[in-house]
DNA sequence: CGGTGTGAAAGTTTTCACAGCG
DNA sequence: CGCTGTGAAAACTTTCACACCG
């Protein structure tokens, strides 16, 4: 509340055009995270260099990627860790809050209702839904499940702008064309399918399965360069 | 069984060198999604363009990605389903099956236990660990909670490859400690930190308020690229 | 034909390197 | 001095366009 920065780009405000690429975002979450796990530990500023080093990223590769959003830092001091962590929300979206409707109460999404790190950046869970009769009525981490038809009322009167798809794969398409219908403006989809979605409609897919693929990949081809790597000494 | 291919790129034998980008292998991944819905569909043969499109990908993308691994397409036919699947799945990795230890078996943890999905993709959780001496000994989903020192025994015997982090973000790095003296290869992180590892250990990490955060910048940077769309028709 | 595989061109992202600031 | 912000260069990724194939 005391701060005048000399070209703020304060609240949320982007410059302009500014098209920012998908993977400056995602590191955006990431410093996001290490910042408020170092304010937490009541360290007051950091630096690019210390804060890359962090993530594994170079100090040029934080100041270009903070860059996009507008000016921040302090020359030789660094970034203050309240002010940044202010200002990435406010880019990301997390100081207001989002209420979200979940399709899909099944094993992974009771976890999911459980989950308590959704409500740290400010999503609250306010809405479950299910196509099954035996699980509308049943209350689950103080939500009481409702029937999908009920999905364009609930998301008008509780204001909801974000879905969570927690069904089976071939169930997921029809739950994103009621929380489409229904009005979210976002999906994130848990089922191992791609949608379609209308172009206003944005969409982030979480494939479990895929995440462990990509693990698979690496360790086999992590060995796979080792076993090459036989006569080759070092390359001048 | 039957095929023979002119350059065959067979069993997950990378062209000597090859570095391939990451976020090609995730579209393998994706690639191979499909691939699986459209066999057990019925479909034999796609082509890059079809592929392409069912997934938001350009035909050109889809073969520049597929030409990292080796020469897989027929020229005026396109890929055979079958074939295809067996060669992404050799290059990923998942036709041997992997053993996997879970460690942390809270709310999240027993969800995963029960998830089907990594099991169709070779993926079997052959032990899971929690700290918590009132949680040893409980059995979930069929497998006997065990205390954490019993790791490197059970690592050893089971084959286990890869660990899966399913605790609170302050243990996590703990968690990951011992999969690593345990002896895995690589490691999916739940919790929301970025963990420390030494380099022969590969490792994703899954945050998930990170995914809805994510979203939240793409819903709240759309509505305000078309705020500023006001007055500008369309550019020259 | 319809479609692959692939160099070459275009576009994008990362790294470098340095002026400027408190 | 230590560190930011930022053009310019390097590296990388995507798209284009076309020879070639069955």
């Amino acid at each position: 509340m005391a701060d005048i920065r000399p070209q703020p780009a304060q609240s949320g405000e982007l410059p302009s055009d500014a098209t920012v690429p998908k993977v400056v975002v995602s590191r955006l979450s990431l410093y996001l995270r290490e910042l408020q796990r170092l304010q937490a530990a009541g360290q007051e500023t950091i630096s690019s260099g210390q804060l890359g080093t962090l993530l594994g990223f170079s100090d040029a590769q934080v100041r270009k990627d903070l860059g996009f959003f507008g000016q921040f830092g302090y020359p030789g001091v660094g970034y203050r860790c309240e002010e940044l962590i202010r200002a990435m929300r406010d880019i990301l979206g997390t100081n207001q809050s989002w209420n979200v409707a979940m399709v899909g109460v099944g094993n992974l999404g009771q976890a999911l209702l459980g989950y308590r790190g959704f409500g740290r950046q400010n999503f609250t869970i306010v809405a479950a839904f299910d196509a099954d009769p035996a699980k509308v009525g049943q209350t689950v981490q103080g939500l009481t499940i409702q029937p999908v038809e009920d999905l364009p009322e609930t998301v008008r009167d509780k204001q909801v702008r974000l879905g969570m798809i927690v069904v089976p794969a071939q169930r997921a398409q029809e739950a994103a064309d009621r929380l489409v219908a229904a009005g979210v403006e976002g999906i994130v989809n848990f089922a191992p399918v791609t949608l379609t979605l209308p172009p206003h409609v944005q969409n982030v897919g979480v494939d479990l399965a895929i995440e462990l693929e990509q693990l698979s990949f690496a360790v086999t081809s992590k060995l796979l360069r080792a076993a090459e790597a036989n006569g080759t000494i070092a390359g001048p």
